[in-house]
DNA sequence: CTTGACACAGTAAACGTTTTCCGATAAAGT
DNA sequence: ACTTTATCGGAAAACGTTTACTGTGTCAAG
């Protein structure tokens, strides 16, 4: 591998002047200099010693990103967003995903602090604030799609109340005014702000909510078939179930067809997340989409921010989801299709 | 952040003493000395400058994962078996997804070199084996899981041939004896291996196989369900249908229902990669499960080989998978449930 | 003609390790 | 008692950068 020395020796000139031109540093240097030294160095094919830049200016252009859930159905797209900014500026990511059973987050933090990364994004992760400032030593860093409760101004989150109004306003357009809610698992953070959405939507259009309308499930399909069978004997029928996410919205269609009703003429169902399942069963599930690609460019992005200026000045940024219509609220169908080519879809 | 000098001069020792101690030479070093330069490290939080240490021993503990396609549904749990295994021998991973229309393989290769990587691991991805050995720049590597025909002696692949004569003698076991079989891409690897495997056991136990029996799809569900078709107009019905993977195997079981016969009774139908249309379909599909995780592993111990001896002696290793019991088959079914509680599962 | 100011290039120190070489002490063999 | 050998510790060089400092020469303003 080529070395700035003999760079340096080749071109006549010394290594600073190698340096200067080849870290594209502001420092003046003649036209012809700049030009003799570009063409050596393309000639060796010269390309610089990490490890030597890093010991000298104590930046490594390495990012430590760290997560629970790799095989989570948000991670990997959250991932190449993230990448596709931060590669595009000539950093590397260090990707680890954190079994919290087995290695403490602290331990991760402390190595990637070893290999001296820049800055750190956490991925649908977590860690107390109050220590995570002198965790990190400093670094800059970002939370996208942050799970849980906590909040902290540094996080890249789905519009959830934009999202809920969207799903609400448009059944409510299809005319539905009796429509029920099974809300998500309380420990998460998404699941209270759809549900406050929803609730809110729901009044400000001037429609009352019924207590039994609503019903709190654990996102599983079991669970949705469950609550969406309490709410079928509300007091009221309902016309419409929004569930939280399309596991409970899967189970509550399964509940529907099996209590003898069809979907949607008599009951509509919309889900959250856009999972497969909405897409494969029958009828296909209407869900929100999240923008996961966009939100991890747009952390990748906050970071750069960071780490070129100083400003620290920061806060909870919100990205808005999309509806995707598809058969289970009864109104004319978006260009989905009814069985999604799923693996021809991944393999590509 | 403390450094070797901080260390050495609390400990009242130089340097290079506490370098041999911390970096566990097997320099000889008095006991008690060993002990105080520990404490003392210990006590100040003393943390290996890596930038330093790689510009010394050109070495960076740094590895480079390169894939292709990030959201697959293998990739993400292969990479974690990897990194299981490297993590632990004090590895990291610099893991790039390469969407290549964008960039080169070659360039991403050259940037990590540029940060002196140690090694490299491809994920489902490839590169003529003849330029690969330079442009690595000697370093050492292996390929898992490699989806195209391209055959390479460092590469860790599903032994097909296993699976494969799992599936049929499960089948025969039942007693069926014409069995169809509908291919995926020609172009992919295991859709050969799977194709050949499933020939010879068919005339390994004896049985004629109809030309008609078999077709060929490009892995989507759409190309199962007319695989399915023209199968089930064949002069001879077959008694159960074996794809290549579980988005043919769902085509082809909605095919067979279409057609007004039912399965399992009138037709056995059995999948590939345990993908979770097999487990969320009515009836669930009867699957093979590739044992990802371990494939990573494998790799990763591989590659620990590679670089703590010189040894390059290499083959191809196969590891087999399992056989995921369900409805389709008509076999006394396993422990898998109807409807696999997908979010559930995936959110822990 | 002086005096800055500026553009450009080079010298050398520093970053934190590892490791070669060398010296000192002690134990063991003659 | 003298060599040999093993054990332990230190001094110092090197890895490839970046950058503060210094030194030219040129040019414009006074």
């Amino acid at each position: 591998m080529a070395t700035l020395k003999e760079v340096a020796h080749i071109a006549g000139v010394s290594i600073a002047t190698v340096s200067r031109v080849l870290s594209n540093s502001d420092y003046p240097v003649s036209p012809q200099t700049r030009e003799a030294i570009l063409k050596v160095a393309e000639d060796v094919g010269y390309s610089p010693n990490r490890a030597a830049r890093s010991l000298r200016t104590e930046r490594s252009s390495l990012i430590g990103v760290i997560l629970d859930n790799f095989s989570s159905q948000w991670a990997p797209i959250i991932i190449r967003g993230i990448q596709d900014v931060l590669h595009n500026s000539g950093y590397f990511t260090l990707v680890v995903n954190i079994p919290w059973e087995k290695y403490s987050q602290t331990d991760v933090v402390q190595d990637m602090l070893g290999h001296s990364v820049d800055a750190f994004v956490f991925v649908e992760t977590w860690h107390p604030v109050s220590e995570r400032r002198e965790m990190l030593n400093n670094r800059p860093y970002v939370i996208v799609h942050r799970l849980f409760h906590q909040s902290d101004p540094h996080s890249i989150i789905p519009d959830e109340a934009h999202n809920s109004a969207l799903v609400v306003k448009h059944l409510l357009k299809l005319g539905h005014k009796k429509i029920a809610y099974i809300a998500g698992d309380s420990d998460y953070f998404s699941s209270s702000q759809r549900l406050d959405a929803y609730l809110y939507t729901m009044r400000a259009a001037g429609f009352a909510i019924q207590a039994d309308w609503i019903a709190r499930g654990d996102w599983s399909i079991r669970s949705g078939y469950a609550c969406a069978q309490r709410i079928l004997a509300a007091d009221i029928m309902p016309s419409a179930i929004v569930a939280a996410n399309d596991g409970l919205a899967y189970g509550a269609l399964l509940a529907v067809i099996d209590a003898g009703l069809s979907v949607p003429a008599d009951i509509a169902i919309v889900g959250y997340d856009n999972n497969d399942i909405s897409s494969m069963s029958n009828p296909t599930i209407t869900t929100v989409t999240l923008p996961l690609f966009l939100m991890g460019q747009v952390a990748a992005e906050n970071l750069l921010r960071q780490l070129q200026t100083d400003d620290c000045e920061f806060a909870e940024q919100l990205i808005p989801g999309q509806l995707i219509v598809r058969q289970s609220c009864g109104a004319p169908e978006g260009k989905d299709v009814y069985a999604r080519d799923y693996l021809r879809a991944t393999m590509e």
